[in-house]
RNA sequence: GCCGACGUAGCUCAAUUGGCAGAGCAAUGCUCUUGUAAAGCAUAGGUUAUGGGUUCAAGUCCCAUCGUCGGCUCCA
């Protein structure tokens, strides 16, 4: 996020500049659309919006905005910027402000919150009930506005503004309530940085893992398997299966224990657990055999658990530690489908710690370092905690208060002790407790929630688990659901789009590809190609009838690490050269010489060749 | 699920106002035997997502279904 100096982004020109382009651009919407109510038009990290009710046609169906209406919009925006005028602050009590908005409803809503506390101008949570609300005014376009703006239009540079795209969006972000027209902009300081805003745009469509995956042969999406199940083709299967190994041995020894459960349960094991009734709305219709109900596995837990209760259990037993790569099936919201990173039937590399009290914080900590180490290991060096805790206003968390409060309490001493700074956000929790959150920040300051670890109090409960103590008596474990990757599917979608495809070698389905120049080295490069099979290395023939420099375009298209040419001398010298798919030539080295070396760097994980 | 856009060969895209479905890449065959990012020629490839409708005529217009994309909601 673009901030000036260290100042809160807040409190940046570049704020201002965008709360400032979203009252012009909701001036000029209003030109073609007087009749428009006004919503709420904040600046957003990259940019700003508007949201606007336009009304409905005569068919009943609400206007919305064309392209067209984009167009026009963006032009007059821009007069309008030019045509200078001031922003000027001023207030007005509850009652004028509700006299002078009487014509928007939505503006009214706010009005009413404001005056009860409940919100400030911008719609953002308030404590202080308002007597007086803050308006700003420009021209003849006046809106309900806490500020702050830049003192004129002109400050926002009519160049360095552009509108991006529209869309549909429920008023205060509630699905029950109506869907308003929202016109997403974005303003900076000048057109350089516009430009430079909007190459990252595109950059960021290149290295998009939808558009990668087919390009590299990862994955596949088939319409008539369904929409969001993924087919994981050879080369994005071995991706999948090097993470999945790097995982499994990382929790070997870490004292893990992989199990193995079936993907459908019968629909008791969820209402049970208290999954059914949250997770009602995004199954799978359950599958009904001889009268009984089986589900799609939507989560875990439950079955682990099961394990946990197939035997008496000492406190000598524990920790338990049970792993899994579960194959989970949900069944999410048509629009809400996406590539790799919004599936219905994902893998989540599931673990659930069953540990007595005393050896909870411990355990906690312990399942941070392996997410800390796993990030690590993939390069990902931003990153951020988040604490998700339960919302008392919300019905949404099942358990007795006093659960909650001591989860909380173990995640934030846990965090303390590994000195992990973290963010706390209410409502973020688990139905069943609360939970930290790792949040990766990609190259495209994207963030994607990755690795989570949650404590809970409930299913044990729920489940009477128990375990005998030391004194003889039964006790009741707490358990830990922790995943590192998160998924299976998202985190590899995110890994192409952080490494744009260039896999580190240790995960590059095709590590090295050799690519003899004439037909009559292709002998020679199937000894190569065989000599390093030996080694484990993961390589390839090119046997193709294009020329030398077609086969080394292709290998640097496909971001295959290594290019091994071999023609006459390489041949006279058991040698092979080394081209890498940074544009570096080697030159000739020995097949063992670079046997031994690739060998390293897959050993090390390095992250680049 | 909701709002909007879109769906033409394996991929990326063309196809005046409705008027003979085409190109590049990939694939296959042949020729060339090549030294670090695209050799040449030829061949094949399509019920224009699916199903209806309007029309003398539909890739193009209308309806439905499926799917994809951009948002919202939701989320690993």
């Amino acid at each position: 996020m673009a901030t000036d100096d260290n100042i809160p982004y807040e409190e940046s020109e570049l704020y201002r500049i965008r709360h400032s382009a979203a009252h012009v651009m909701a001036e000029a919407v209003l030109t073609f659309f007087p009749e428009a109510k006004l919503a709420i038009g904040p600046p957003i990290a990259e940019g700003f919006y508007y949201d606007f009710d336009l009304g409905k046609d005569e068919n009943g169906k609400p206007i919305t905005f064309s392209e067209d209406d984009l167009n026009n919009i963006e032009k007059k925006m821009k007069q309008l910027l030019k045509k200078n005028a001031s922003f000027d602050q001023s207030s007005k009590s509850i009652a004028e402000a509700r006299d002078f908005f009487a014509a928007e409803p939505y503006k009214l809503e706010l009005i009413a919150e404001l005056a009860a506390g409940k919100v400030d101008e911008n719609g953002n949570p308030s404590q202080e009930p308002a007597s007086e609300v803050s308006i700003y005014q420009h021209r003849e376009f006046v809106d309900l506005c806490r500020g702050p703006h830049v003192p004129y239009t002109k400050q926002v540079k009519a160049n360095a503004v552009k509108i991006l795209r529209t869309g549909g969006a429920y008023w205060r972000g509630d699905e029950n309530r109506p869907q308003l027209q929202r016109i997403y902009g974005t303003a900076w300081h000048n057109k350089t940085e516009l430009d430079a805003y909007l190459k990252r745009l595109e950059e960021a469509k290149a290295r998009d893992h939808r558009r990668l995956g087919k390009e590299l042969e990862l994955f596949h999406l088939s319409a008539l398997v369904g929409s969001g199940l993924p087919l994981w083709l050879p080369k994005g299967t071995i991706l999948r299966e090097e993470l999945e190994s790097f995982l499994r041995q990382a929790q070997v020894s870490r004292g893990y224990q992989p199990v193995i459960t079936p993907h459908i349960g019968k629909i008791d094991l969820y209402i049970t657990s208290g999954h059914y009734p949250y997770y009602k709305d995004s199954q799978y219709t359950p599958i009904d055999v001889d009268g009984e109900k089986f589900m799609l596995k939507p989560m875990n837990c439950p079955h682990h658990i099961e394990i946990y209760k197939s035997s008496p259990r000492s406190y000598r037993d524990l920790p338990l530690r049970l792993a899994e790569f579960g194959a989970v099936y949900r069944y999410e919201q048509s629009g809400e489908l996406n590539g790799l990173t919004r599936v219905r039937g994902f893998t989540v590399d599931d673990s659930h710690l069953f540990v007595r009290p005393d050896q909870l914080h411990e355990e906690f900590i312990g399942v941070v370092e392996l997410i800390q180490h796993v990030f690590e290991t993939m390069g990902f060096t931003d990153f951020r905690a988040r604490l998700g805790t339960n919302d008392p206003n919300s019905d949404k968390y099942a358990g007795d208060p006093k659960m909650w409060e001591s989860g909380i309490e173990a995640i934030k001493q846990a965090a303390e002790q590994v000195g992990m700074a973290y963010s706390v956000e209410v409502g973020e929790a688990a139905f069943y407790g609360p939970k930290l959150d790792f949040i990766f920040r990609d190259v495209l300051q994207r963030e994607w929630q990755l690795g989570t670890v949650q404590v809970d109090f409930l299913l044990p409960e729920r489940f009477d688990l128990e375990y005998i103590g030391d004194d003889g008596e039964r006790h009741r474990p707490v358990m830990i659901h922790r995943a590192p990757f998160g998924s299976m599917e998202r985190f590899v979608g995110i890994l192409i789009e952080h490494f744009n495809g260039a896999f580190p070698l240790w995960l590059a389905p095709v590590q090295a590809v050799v690519i003899p120049i004439t037909d009559n080295h292709f002998d020679y490069a199937q000894q190569v190609a065989n000599k390093l099979h030996a080694e484990g290395l993961r390589v390839h023939v090119d046997t193709g009838s294009e020329r030398m420099n077609k086969k080394i375009r292709n290998a640097q298209l496909q971001k295959i690490p290594y290019m091994l040419v071999v023609g006459d001398q390489e041949l006279e010298a058991e040698a092979v050269a080394v081209r890498t798919r940074n544009n570096e030539n080697k030159g000739a080295m020995p097949v063992v010489d670079f046997a031994a070396m690739a060998r390293n760097l897959v050993a090390d994980k390095a992250l680049d060749v």
